[in-house]
DNA sequence: AAATAAGCTTAATGTAGATTAAGAGTAGCG
DNA sequence: CGCTACTCTTAATCTACATTAAGCTTATTT
């Protein structure tokens, strides 16, 4: 099961990023599409401990039943995915539902200028997807993009209706996920509109404190709406203190 | 049923602002007590309409069957809110989930400087509430509050989580309701972190086109995150085109 | 009807944060 | 191993928007 590396089909390729960013979504699709449809490619015995993260991730809501448990699983797909990888890009349409087992992403728009804007960070036990691209099936305005050599398990849009229409629970479990995110985006909008650069630094030292030392300093100021070279003299400004 | 007036009661109150806003809340939470406890102000022909807005309301996501309709008005209390009034003051735990059914409502918070920015508007058939409040039974720091006279539904939060436990389609409804109002603030908060106040406020004619031109300036200008005064400008400068 | 308050606009001056540029440290890559 | 490509920092200059203040118009209140 060595194949994580996409050259495995196209190593004689003169690789640039781009080529190289091409290459892995064409694998992962294949990878994808054996595993879910053939079961062609066994995963391994420590491949198979991952699924039990995003089970008990659930015991922190309403805890799945084994009924429950096998629904998710059986519509659940694992895929590794390298630094730099995209999961999403733009003029995409998102199709899955993205729970992060290993790893951390961002999610990010780009402006007329081309500056990136980070919108969200996820890491160990978080969810990710362009939720209005994924509802209403358009092209999205959003990248999401691997910080770090991740594992995460998809669902489809199709399998996650499967599960909300033959297990409520889904539909209570999804809507307090969705319901804790949308607080902590409008407590980041407050914020965002009523306070200055240093503050808004304070509260995402606070609200990602597990991931401050873990992300380069031009992902945070993307973050908080500032430049990096601004960022800096912010630190600067707190470390005199 | 003319008892709309704060002064039915303290009428010899030589009243301010602040008095009659006191007095406000304090009839709203007899009549309020008085209606749901012993059934004792009967709601007329015309106010009994009102019920059929927020029935209708959900015919826009999975429709209610009878037996839900009805869970849902046995719980649902109609309030009239007059202009100027609060539904939620800043440090009050928020205690319901309001449903519009007339007027219209603007949430906002207060930063250090005293300076008042609006997160969230809310007209006809539209919800508001402080979610994460109402959630952990914390206390706000948010304000809703009426910009005109308005007639609304609440629930509390135990009904509301009856009926959850109850009648599983109002997980699914309220998980597709917070969807999309996620949607919403995802897309302002991008906007609002890369783009011009001129391009925010074309932005906010897009999206509360029906608003446009019943929200006073100073209050647009609150939502977009800039000054009434700079608002003018951007305003002149879009008029010379 | 008069008084008070709220709302819109214009203009002068002030400031948080952007932009550009340049140097120095560090990581990934061939 | 050395090279290129990121990353962080400091400093000079620039700009989008804030602040203050004043005059005017339109609502609300008494």
């Amino acid at each position: 099961m060595g194949f994580t590396q996409a050259n495995f089909l196209f190593g004689w390729v003169n690789s640039t990023e781009r080529w190289r960013a091409i290459l892995c979504e064409l694998e992962d699709f294949l990878l994808t599409f054996l595993l879910k449809e053939n079961n062609y490619f066994v995963t391994s015995a420590k491949e198979r401990m991952n699924t039990r993260q995003i089970i008990s991730y659930f015991d922190g809501y309403l805890p799945l039943d084994a009924p429950e448990q096998e629904a998710l699983l059986s519509c659940v797909v694992e895929r590794k995915v390298k630094r730099r990888q995209f999961i999403l890009q733009e003029n995409d349409v998102c199709r899955h539902f993205t729970f992060v087992a290993e790893g951390c992403f961002k999610m990010y728009g780009v402006d007329k200028k081309g500056t990136e804007h980070n919108l969200q960070f996820a890491a160990e036990n978080d969810w990710i997807a362009d939720i209005g691209s994924l509802h209403k099936e358009k092209p999205s305005k959003l990248y999401i993009e691997a910080l770090e050599p991740s594992v995460i398990f998809q669902i489809s849009k199709t399998d996650l209706w499967h599960l909300y229409n033959n297990y409520p629970k889904f539909d209570r479990n999804f809507r307090v996920i969705i319901e804790n995110k949308f607080i902590e985006l409008q407590n980041r909008m407050l914020q965002n509109i009523s306070s200055t650069a240093d503050e808004r630094y304070e509260t995402f030292l606070e609200q990602y404190a597990h991931l401050s030392n873990r992300l380069p300093n031009t992902q945070i100021a993307s973050y908080i709406g500032i430049t990096p070279e601004f960022l800096s003299k912010v630190r600067a400004g707190r470390a005199q203190k």
